[in-house]
DNA sequence: TGACAAATTAAGTAGCGACAAAATACGGTT
DNA sequence: AACCGTATTTTGTCGCTACTTAATTTGTCA
């Protein structure tokens, strides 16, 4: 009685993974050819290609036409990342969100917005300072500037019953986007409006967002002290 | 003459996407089958599902099986992060990789570490402290716990010569892996270490890989003032 | 020997067909 | 009306074939 013993990619998936960490393969080292693998699991060549795939995502291994599949020479570590829109995080945590509106001003790009957006020369553009907050209490303070070449309709928004984040996310989708992360101490201004202390360790997240090569807008999201990023689950 | 004008899974993806973006299927919207944009776009469903699926991966939609796809209600930025080994990322930047052990103690997990390896009980543990040196200044601290149950091999190991990073990277893949990202201020411990003013504002990225379930090593990585974590490109 | 062209190789993609699995919808029974 | 089992729907997966594309290797000619 032959139960349905089908090979799901996964398990050539698996299958492959312990192979390399248990050494058979090293770094650097060259797989045998889909088709190979395919006929040794017997399996079909589309199953391993979808393994394969997989694994390459991951960032296991190197996929190369005619080149065939190597072990990564120098492994990473990648991980995915959702940042949700700040409400919807505040309310996902049980928090009570509330948002306002700092200042909004409407200048050129300084030479660090060019410089982000890889730009030549002054734009346009409104610059947006938020407050985000969680039952009361600042939870992200973020400064934003958005490209008005880009997103014009952005002048007539009322900026106070709707963050800038959220319509911005829900009404201008992007195709690509940068992200950054590193640490601040808080100075005198941003320790007034996070109320903390000044000095103290802020983690920040600075995101920019295009569509096509034309900027959408750069924000430098501020957390307050004992915020956590983590990956998805 | 027809040029041949098969469309690619590439091009479909593209098309929902727009479809998507330009407001015909807003949030929590229904997408038709994929039979049946298959039919309307003259490519074969399989097209169809591999654009679809890219899209699931990205975010931008869910699928589930009888409940058809749907534009995610609540859309999330989602990124994706590559993070190298220590000595890599140092090289990769043109500097001079240095690494200095600090310390090395055997001892049972404190209770922080069981919570975060979800061990109900204390195990034995190697925990290493060092140091990532770039052209000879301070890069990386990391402090970091290794489950001699699943590593024994790591008590034998000369960690002067090879950071534990580099050999737990090379050597004990793993399944599954947890980042947490945040911001401290440096005690005067960490600002000696570091070469810093107390008080410094650090980004830390935290690190805790397993195996099927058994723990390998969790790692705070606390950098040092300046330090930036891109998405990769 | 060196440079360019041609052949070869291995992954990538498209299409088709069939079946599996998971949700939902439905319908009957109590 | 509430509950439970069954049918239906829609995505997920596997196998097979054929063709495409990108690299590398080989071969040829100057």
């Amino acid at each position: 009685m032959t139960t349905t013993n089908r090979l799901s990619w996964k398990d050539v998936r698996d299958e492959i993974h312990d192979a390399i960490l248990s050494g058979r393969y090293g770094p650097g080292d060259r797989l045998p050819r889909d088709a190979d693998i395919a006929e040794e699991m017997k399996c079909a060549r589309s199953t391993v290609q979808r393994a394969m795939q997989d694994l390459s995502d991951s960032g296991l291994v190197e996929r190369r036409r005619k080149g065939g599949t190597r072990v990564r020479a120098h492994p990473v570590t990648r991980a995915t990342l959702d940042i949700p829109i700040t409400r919807r995080e505040v309310e996902q945590k049980g928090g009570r969100y509330g948002h306002q509106l700092i200042r909004r001003t409407q200048m050129d790009a300084p030479r660090s917005v060019m410089a982000t957006f890889e730009l030549t020369e002054p734009r346009p553009m409104l610059r947006v300072e938020a407050l985000h907050l969680s039952d009361g209490r600042p939870y992200i303070f973020e400064d934003r500037w958005i490209s008005l070449d880009t997103v014009p309709e952005m002048i007539d928004l009322d900026l106070t019953t709707q963050s800038a984040n959220e319509w911005l996310v829900l009404n201008k989708p992007y195709n690509r986007c940068d992200l950054r992360f590193y640490a601040i101490s808080a100075d005198a201004q941003l320790a007034e409006v996070l109320d903390t202390a000044p000095g103290a360790a802020l983690f920040v997240i600075e995101r920019t967002t295009w569509t096509d090569s034309a900027p959408i807008t750069t924000v430098k999201a501020i957390t307050a002290p004992g915020y956590q990023l983590l990956t998805r689950s």
